[in-house]
DNA sequence: AATGAATGAGAGTTCATTCAT
DNA sequence: AATGAATGAACTCTCATTCAT
């Protein structure tokens, strides 16, 4: 391995410790209590060496909010090679349920965060979030041909589907769901009934 | 009306325009970067002043999330007599819906917002909600005496709808309803789309 | 004295002694190296106590400004009496050189720091300054009158005479006197030796 | 050319590319907000480059100063061919306000900006000054000679004009020139117009 | 009941500079 | 010759909160 090469990797290996430890900070405090500060303070740098490797905090921000698109999507391959449309839509929300689950952090600056006022803008282009959103619709879309969800319009059903996904995501991660479930029960045990109920409906 | 009397009064006017200000600002600007000194300029007193009616920040927002959870169950109420126990269910939905459209400020607290931590003991014994959620699991219960939902237990069904119908609300509010609807759509529009989907769902 | 008058004199007088540290400062390290901790610093407060005083730094800057030009104009109006008008005009030179030296602070301030960009729109519409400089207009007027400058107008002359005044105390208060004076000579003899070469001029 | 003599040659284009770098950021923005990482970025080096050129900000101050100075040399040279010596001390005089008024950067560095600290030692032995300032007496003495100036000494005639010319010039860099000229007004003009009532001065 | 005064802590950010490579 | 990595110090400014009056 060149020295360059190796420059590369130290590079890339400092980038992803600070948004590393961002996204631990994320989920511990919320992105609001989070500061460059506290990032700089948990990987042993000062705070202005943060600065080499990000604009400001907000492209901290942008990367984990990318990186959380890429690996939400890799959750959602994984499911597809699913035969059965129904089956296979199934196993896309048990998955989508996974991720958020499994990274809360990602998923919060994904979909809950008050995202920093210049992203906004960015949404009107957002291809990642376009990328995943169309599978669903695909997926949606087979299951009408297959006769299910007789009448309907892909994009009505995928809202709706995504909707009540999102809405178990969210009331998991910001702390809502004390009242549906009990206090020793296993979150994705809900979701997975959840999912069961959903089945019941669909025909 | 006597002395001690007005003296109550007073303090309830003056703890009450604390809210409202508060509340407007939490909408303006979102709960994280309100502050009392904002609160204390908006109703043109001096910060020390909201300490006299509140212990301290956490505490307004206490305040306002049970406000919230009456002003919630007034929209569900509404509704309640409507006889048939389906569409009284819809009607539920669509008030729930409306009441995040029209509050959302309230609605970020009550349901979003990351909650101070000292909080979140106190979700435990929630009684306000447990009032609003109760009363969906009785609607649902009567759609099941009914006919509906054949097979389900009326606490799954009641999660799952109540999901979908947050999952909504909390993608509009934080603004990530770019992707499914276009720029000029009007939320309640697509809202109602949603409910007529479910409707079809139904049976 | 009433508690509301001891009140306010104390609040002047807080606001004043912060200026007048500013001022020191100012003259000591220039516009751009005062910093608002050295400020609160040197009276013995916290930085942000200052802007219980200040909206900001350029507050601080904007009072001095006004400050400046108020004693300027005293300085001025000291010389008004004179009857002769060559008399008062040479005068009012010497009142200007002699402000600009006992008050190099306010001097640098008004006219020779770079000013924060918001300023630059309220120099057109700049009262104390035209106050002034209106002064020495109609200085200029009445010798004109009186034989002096013939065929001059009077604004042309007010400005070369101007610039030679602030040419003289810019040098001054910018350290660039090395040269056309020795290490010991007394700037106010060089001066008003520079008053009297004018003199001679005009006729 | 040997491989020394490239050397040099590289070195030489170096420094002066820096220094280009660094005074076309002085006008930008003022010699205080000009960063040594501003100047790298302009000429698309690393800081530290910065360092093998210029020990420190100071030293690129100075050596700017110094290229200042030569630069209005030149121009004053150029009007020395004049023969008439009032002619030429007008003529010196416009060359003056000509250099100040094209390289308002230079001259900011050379006669308004607060010097580094330890540069006002320098002052007393200011060879390229002296070099300008003298050239000046001159032409002032030539003048006495020829009759004008009646009883002064050049030295203080050359003083009052010189301060003249530099009230001038400063007030035009340091934006204080909105009092005595409307918005849309020349600045050479009010200049030049300056020029010819201190014509009539002249006897 | 209301507040003016005060502050310590902390926010994001920029800077000149050093040093090993 | 050039630079990437790093940092400590400093910047302006905002905050929640306390306390004497």
């Amino acid at each position: 391995m060149g020295i360059t090469e190796r420059r590369k990797k130290e590079k890339a290996d400092m980038t992803q410790s600070i948004l590393d430890a961002a996204l631990s900070l994320f989920i511990e405090q919320g992105y609001d209590n989070v500061s460059i500060r506290k990032i700089a303070e948990k990987i042993e740098y000062s705070p202005s060496t943060i600065y080499l490797y990000f604009e400001d905090k907000d492209a901290i921000f942008f990367e984990l909010h990318n990186s959380g698109f890429t690996e939400l999507y890799k959750h959602q391959l994984e499911v597809q090679n699913i035969h059965d449309p129904k089956e296979r839509l199934l196993a896309h929300g048990r998955a989508y349920l996974n991720f958020a689950f499994e990274h809360q952090e990602y998923y919060d600056i994904m979909f809950i965060v008050r995202s920093p006022g210049k992203f906004i803008d960015k949404y009107k282009n957002w291809e990642c979030g376009d990328r995943a959103y169309n599978l669903l619709i695909q997926n949606v879309k087979e299951c009408i041909e297959a006769g299910y969800f007789r009448d309907q319009k892909p994009e009505g059903v995928a809202f709706l589907l995504w909707s009540a996904m999102h809405g178990m995501a969210s009331l998991l991660i910001r702390k809502r769901l004390t009242l549906p479930i009990s206090d020793n029960g296993d979150v994705m045990d809900i979701f997975n009934h959840s999912l069961q109920v959903l089945t019941a409906f669909i025909k």
